[in-house]
DNA sequence: TTGCTTATTGGTCGCACACTCAATAGCATC
DNA sequence: GATGCTATTGAGTGTGCGACCAATAAGCAA
């Protein structure tokens, strides 16, 4: 069993190290917020002194930045994977609202609110939201757009389609505390098929 | 000029102080964050000591839940206002939505999102935060109600289209640091359009 | 084995916070 | 003008935070 007090000291490649101390941050931004990001906290998970986060990040503020940028990208790939392994767009875009339907996505949900909340105070994090609402966004819209080549959607717009879906997602994650009757729990895919002049339900298979 | 250093000591009624307390702290947590009220914070913007503050407020938490609570039930007021001086449900709602769709709404679509997120950690303002989305909803709902009654609207559910109408707007006040075109900022509008069986730009004129 | 680079430590500083409580002084009442 | 109640102060406690830096030891290369 590891010792709570840290006996022996272990010396690693500072790019592993790194990268490790990003995957527990971006892991406590998940779970318990990113405000819970600290420097005794972070170094208390990997059983290293607080000073040697400081050491890979000179400014916490830039490892906050850091790990909500990796779980923001993390789970992104997770909903909306890039590769569609021989999905229609059609059923790509089923698979991704069927996924942020579930009780799983509340986390991630949780963690865009705390992001754009801290974002106010934390000028670092507010690029790293931005930059990941365009790669959220342009997912999204990519999908959308070869879904209307390939003759599946119909929208003239398909930035905005986009834009329009995520908006409604992020607005029932902000009410993720409150009850939530299954009508409410089904606009994301109802805007999509009224955005998209598919029929009801054509989703929701 | 009030000097910055207190000289003389006010004594007031515990009452009007209280009350005092609540609407500087109400007013911070719009303009700056619900983190930003601190005994110090609040002490310095009254020119009183911190220790006043703990006196009527023995627990942090207890302020600044009530600040929330006193800004979001006034911002209800101002923006869907209980007595309605006249106007049709139609043009009621019309109303609520242009002043939602305004800048000035930025400030309490950031202090919703703020207080969203706080809640997670600090279970008065959690309380406090569920009676004011009800607050909000009911008070939506009761338009919506009204206008069916009326036989301006058409719904076979006015509470869904309440919280319907809430979570686009929640959803569009995510996004306010982004740039919104304006069909996105439409969304509200339109969404009470289509779930009320109105005709497209009954709610914009 | 020896030496050297450098990842890691331990200790310290200053700051901001909430909270406590005896002492003080404003002010209404007599 | 004196008195008593109590709103208000001042001083202090303890906690947790980021940041800093000289000293240390891990582990690779010679």
């Amino acid at each position: 069993m590891s010792s709570s007090v840290s006996r022996k000291r272990v010396r690693k490649d500072p790019a592993t190290r790194r990268a490790e101390i990003v995957t527990a941050a971006a892991a406590i931004a998940l779970a318990e917020g990113l405000e819970c990001i600290t420097l005794r906290r972070i170094g208390e998970e990997l059983d290293v002194r607080p000073g040697l986060i400081s050491h890979y990040f000179p400014s916490a503020d830039d490892l906050v930045a850091e790990a909500f940028g990796s779980a923001a990208a993390g789970e992104l790939d997770a909903l909306l994977p890039r590769e569609r392994s021989g999905d229609t767009p059609l059923r790509h875009l089923a698979g991704f609202l069927s996924r942020t339907a579930g009780d799983d996505y509340d986390a991630i949900s949780r963690l865009w609110i705390n992001a754009r909340h801290l974002s106010r105070y934390r000028p670092v994090l507010r690029d790293r939201v931005a930059e990941q609402e365009a790669a959220w966004r342009g997912r999204l819209e990519d999908l959308v757009r070869e879904g209307v080549t390939a003759g599946e959607f119909r929208t003239e717009d398909p930035r905005l389609v986009a834009m329009k879906i995520l908006v409604v997602l992020d607005g029932l994650g902000a009410h993720a505390t409150a009850a939530r009757p299954p009508a409410l729990l089904r606009m994301p895919a109802t805007t999509a098929e009224q955005e998209l002049a598919l029929p009801p339900g054509a989703l929701t298979s």
